[in-house]
DNA sequence: CGTAAGCTATCTGGTTACCATATAGTCAAG
DNA sequence: CTTGACTATATGGTAACCAGATAGCTTACG
């Protein structure tokens, strides 16, 4: 009776089973030596031992953090119950920091669904007048007359420091245009770029967008088409007899995100009155 | 000037460091399809516009989705406001999911820590006597007088109920033997598995370990010679004139996970006495 | 205007952690 | 003693790149 060499022990398939993975997977960490079972009979055949699924579970824990196996290894051949404690402090560190990520993640997604379920259902061929609460923006560095070159640098410091300081939280990236651009009809000249903030970083500077009446208008299409959209902006100004104060605010509602081509994008266009 | 061609656009190399990845990466994403840049002139130079970072920024967070680039591409090739909100929708139940299961496997590794921690600082060699508080048990069915087989069908049935529950908490999973065992000498002959839970679940039954006295003493090594610390054991409960209750719980502190080798495992053995 | 530095391109091969499939050997039950 | 269900090894394939080699382009400087 061959049963009592393999008594208390799982034959591949079985092992396999009991830890939800293919068999493949078992003879792969067998390979690489990172779980090889208890015994291997004459023929090859493989036999674990129950203690040897808690070394599984283990090893199926570290890879949950995207250990690589060859350090799972590393750690398993040295492992002693400091070892452990050290490993898990820090992967307990590591936990927490994917935890905060994926809270950031769910409000970059609840403000990318918000914005677009608000560009569903409005009329974006009605100009309207709206008081507005304060917002506090970041701004790139100016940007006012700058050469293309300069404005692609300029973006892309933008960009790479809210990157670093995790400023994004699926607002697009707006634009400001001064008073004078936009009578004098210089359109593509911005001042700045902006995105709103949520939490204050003490030690940083950011504009405030004032509480106050703000023009609210869409523009569909490229905003080579812009200036036709301000030209409407400006005759309902004339209409309600209200002047621009300081600046308007360009944003993205629709972009390259949602629809395709900038035939389909939609900009949301505020300019500050009084 | 062939700048003015390329004005507002960046090459791979600019393009790559902005979106902090490898050249070879925008190339991989041009080759599939995913994210073909506006431009590529006829000496197959790729231009990028800066409308397009924000495809990228899409991409990069379906990516930490572990989304398929294929599926990805699939989204983007469709995209259109609906299933952008569909789309995030879904991933934010998968969040929270995630999330769930991040603070899971967080309790896990404190437990384990602290369990170690444990075993790293007490004297195995002291035989006590200790109040111990009411415990919840979920236990496997029972195994008295099972054989090799039906041990390991019960244990891996344990193991998925388990895991399927997910009472699996990082408390390693324990064994408990009778009165008449331990008498008997009978070691190896368990009644049943058990493990510990936090949470009750109200539509499962739970084993009561209960509070009062126990002996907690502690074996070092293979299970083969643990008759040799029941006898301490024994010797123990009638120097100090005591009485063995019910069960005797036995669980590894130090198990394959942490140490190398069953000469080198710790166990926990309670006894219930009065 | 020419050249060298610093880009760009494509191509090959390697990586990780497997999965699928094919083929052949083995075991356990009727 | 055969049959069905297992086991083994071996080969090739996958995703999403990365590293490095080689060759072409371009631009800033002397």
């Amino acid at each position: 009776m061959s049963e009592l060499n393999i008594g208390k022990y799982f034959t591949t398939g079985e092992f396999a089973k009991l830890c939800n993975v293919k068999k493949q997977t078992l003879i792969h960490y067998d390979e690489i030596g990172l779980l090889t079972p208890d015994i291997k009979n004459d023929k090859g055949y493989r036999y674990y031992s129950y203690q040897q699924y808690e070394v599984f579970s283990v090893i199926s824990l570290l890879k949950e953090f995207n250990m690589p196996l060859k350090e799972i290894k590393r750690f398993l051949t040295n492992r002693s119950p400091l070892e452990l404690i050290q490993l898990f402090k820090e992967k307990s560190l590591e936990l927490e920091k994917k935890i905060r990520n994926l809270h950031r993640m769910q409000k970059i997604i609840e403000t990318k669904i918000s914005l677009t379920e608000k560009a569903l259902c409005m009329d974006d061929s009605q100009i309207t007048l709206k008081l507005e609460e304060e917002e506090q923006l970041f701004l790139s560095k100016g940007i006012l007359n700058s050469s293309d070159a300069e404005f692609l640098k300029a973006t892309s410091d933008f960009i790479d420091f809210c990157n670093e300081n995790e400023f994004y939280t699926g607002f697009p990236i707006g634009a400001m245009i001064s008073k004078e651009r936009i009578i004098g009809g210089d359109h593509d000249n911005y001042s700045f770029l902006y995105t709103k903030v949520n939490d204050i970083h003490p030690s940083l500077a950011f504009h405030v967008k004032p509480k106050g009446r703000y023009i609210v208008a869409y523009h569909k299409g490229s905003y080579e088409n812009i200036s036709e959209t301000y030209k409407r902006i400006i005759r309902f100004m004339e209409h309600e007899n209200l002047n621009i104060k300081a600046f308007a605010y360009e944003e993205y509602i629709l972009d390259e995100v949602s629809v395709k081509g900038y035939e389909n994008y939609l900009t949301q266009i505020m300019v500050e009155v009084e």
